[in-house]
DNA sequence: GCAACGTAGGTTAACGATAACCCATGGCGC
DNA sequence: GCGCCATGGGTTATCGTTAACCTACGTTGC
């Protein structure tokens, strides 16, 4: 078959679609908005050519000349870890069912070095030009808040884990909650000596779960005992483990599972078992929590709620053009093995 | 003080900046693009009033005009497991560093599902409208050769972890090794009645694993055992810990750590233990599998590093024009405490 | 009988940036 | 003295789409 299209050629454009199908670019446009009338017969010939040529419609242009982009910025500071994959698969499953487009930036860098702040700035302004029509903030971190404060008011934004004192535009798994609901089961079984395996000091949730371990530790009239930190990492748990004196605890509260993990791994190490020698608890519950040795309770965060959640408030931010008030999400206890009541 | 810009406004454009830098928007373009002359004073000049305005350029407008438009697009089929977010951790964090901007386009569907094809179609179709300078293609489902085949023409495209046969545009870390180096591991340890716990069947890689441990069987004169089949979820292992006749085997291949861990638990529920009663290897080397009881001897795939490379096969795709050649990682058999001789 | 409205579609200009082209000036080689 | 190139910058047209406005015809209500 001669004449087929021999190189595709450029993209085909509107006024390309208009020739073929007789009509002016206009009504193809028409076509694709749905604003305006195109009659059947027209609709017809429209479709056809539109399938001949292989057209796509043009985003920029059309972004440039509406002034609406139908994307969602993403800006996620910090590693991928089992959490920010739940979040950013709630983001692109709800992005993706209301047919908004995704550009996403992800860093994870030190955030002692002061370079790091300039390069937060340039991935924000990198969104911005794109012209998205919001953004969808994922910075874990303590003391961005200044930062991104100027940065984000030309443009509708939804913090996600951000700053607890944040009362707009934002939405958040409650980690305080999590924290006390963790602690809580362990003084429900029985236990006073209990430790908390906590995370990085520069981590919001970190603070706000050790926050309420300390609430139910205090309300419970005992005593907290010195800290021991972590980076959310296995390994870091396992190092707790081997630093820890056996005997001044009973029971761990962890900062999250994967540093259980680690910290079980650790304590099997030295010959201790759980739930027989200590209780732990984990935070996360990660879908290979129940397959640890042992099952380890844990409070179940839903992230990927979380993630569709903050989609969802972003386009009502985006709609009504007025803030929307925080969302916070509650977790849930689950037990399994690694609790007991103590001795 | 008064009159310090009352609302900011709608953007700056480059005449906006020209106006207030008293040159044209043109010289505003060179300035940006560092192509052609602009003295010392009028660069000056314009630095100051970009910062005056907080002028970003507009990406759209950039776009259309010049044809590129700096931006890679992701479409990724599946859930985000371990594997995919270490390879969007790779993509990202190069992308980010040679300074292109990634629109991304996850989609987590049923493949039973005939409509999956046509929603895969029409994410497709929208990153190729944002008009991406390339796209990367993470879809590890068997089957999906034909529907992507003659979308991917009109665009610089590398494929991650695709089929096998692809002799170009392609970069996967080698399953087919990754399995023959767990299986031959348990081979060489005198093992003789080797399990294997494999993903999926419509996954490439699970079949690539599966053909990688069934030749080292056959080279070694052994039979295999009749298959296992999970999800790649540790649920999926466990269930087939409870389904598999003890005394049958005396080690297990794992398609991946996760149905490890899974398998362990319920062999450990079942009261055999390991590498006592049993030895299993995994694949992947998730930071977590040294942390597993016991920690998990496992094949190490470096899925950060195959995102990085995809950026770098992709952006050289994008610059000479030319099909680049298929790359392989090597992964690499990490022995741990899960793994031992027989009996 | 005609105003009002629904239907169907065309024309023009503009979104913001850059490619292509043009015009100056000054210095240098020969 | 003249051609040539490096430097510094302006003008114009255009990328593909859509907002705004306009035309024209047919129906309906009163």
């Amino acid at each position: 078959m001669p004449g087929t299209s021999p190189t595709p050629r450029a993209r085909a454009s509107m006024a390309d679609v208009g020739r073929l199908a007789e009509v002016s670019a206009q009504t193809v446009s028409r076509y694709f908005s749905g604003r305006g009338y195109v009659s059947d017969a027209t609709r017809a010939r429209i479709e056809a050519a539109v399938a001949e040529l292989d057209f796509r419609p043009n985003l920029n242009a059309r972004s440039l000349r509406s002034g609406r982009s139908h994307t969602i910025g993403v800006l996620a500071v910090g590693p991928i870890n089992y959490g920010t994959a739940e979040i950013l698969s709630g983001l692109t499953s709800r992005a993706q069912a209301t047919s908004y487009a995704m550009a996403i930036a992800q860093l994870d860098l030190d955030m002692a070095d002061p370079a790091s702040r300039a390069q937060i700035r340039r991935a924000l302004d990198g969104l911005l030009s794109a012209t998205v029509d919001g953004v969808v903030v994922m910075t874990p971190y303590l003391g961005l808040e200044d930062l991104l404060e100027g940065r984000l008011e030309s443009v509708p934004a939804v913090t996600v884990s951000g700053r607890p004192r944040q009362e707009q535009d934002s939405v958040t798994v409650d980690s305080h909650a999590a924290g006390v609901l963790g602690t809580r089961h362990l003084v429900d079984l029985g236990h006073t000596r209990i430790l908390h395996l906590a995370g990085p000091t520069d981590r919001n949730e970190a603070n706000d779960r050790e926050q309420g371990y300390r609430e139910v530790l205090a309300e419970a009239g005992l005593e907290p005992l010195p800290l021991v930190r972590g980076d959310w990492s296995a390994a870091s748990g396992h190092v707790a483990a081997m630093a820890v004196a056996p005997g001044t605890f009973t029971a761990v509260a962890a900062g999250n599972d994967q540093m259980a993990l680690g910290f079980l791994a650790g304590m099997r190490e030295r010959g201790l078992g759980c739930p027989r020698d200590f209780s732990i608890v984990g935070v996360d519950d990660m879908p290979d929590a129940r397959y640890f040795a042992p099952a380890l309770s844990t409070v179940e965060m839903d992230f990927a709620r979380l993630g569709r959640v903050a989609i969802d408030m972003l386009r009502q931010r985006i709609d009504s053009g007025e803030h929307v008030p925080r969302t916070r999400l509650e977790p849930r206890l689950v037990v399994r093995d690694s609790t007991a009541p103590p001795g």
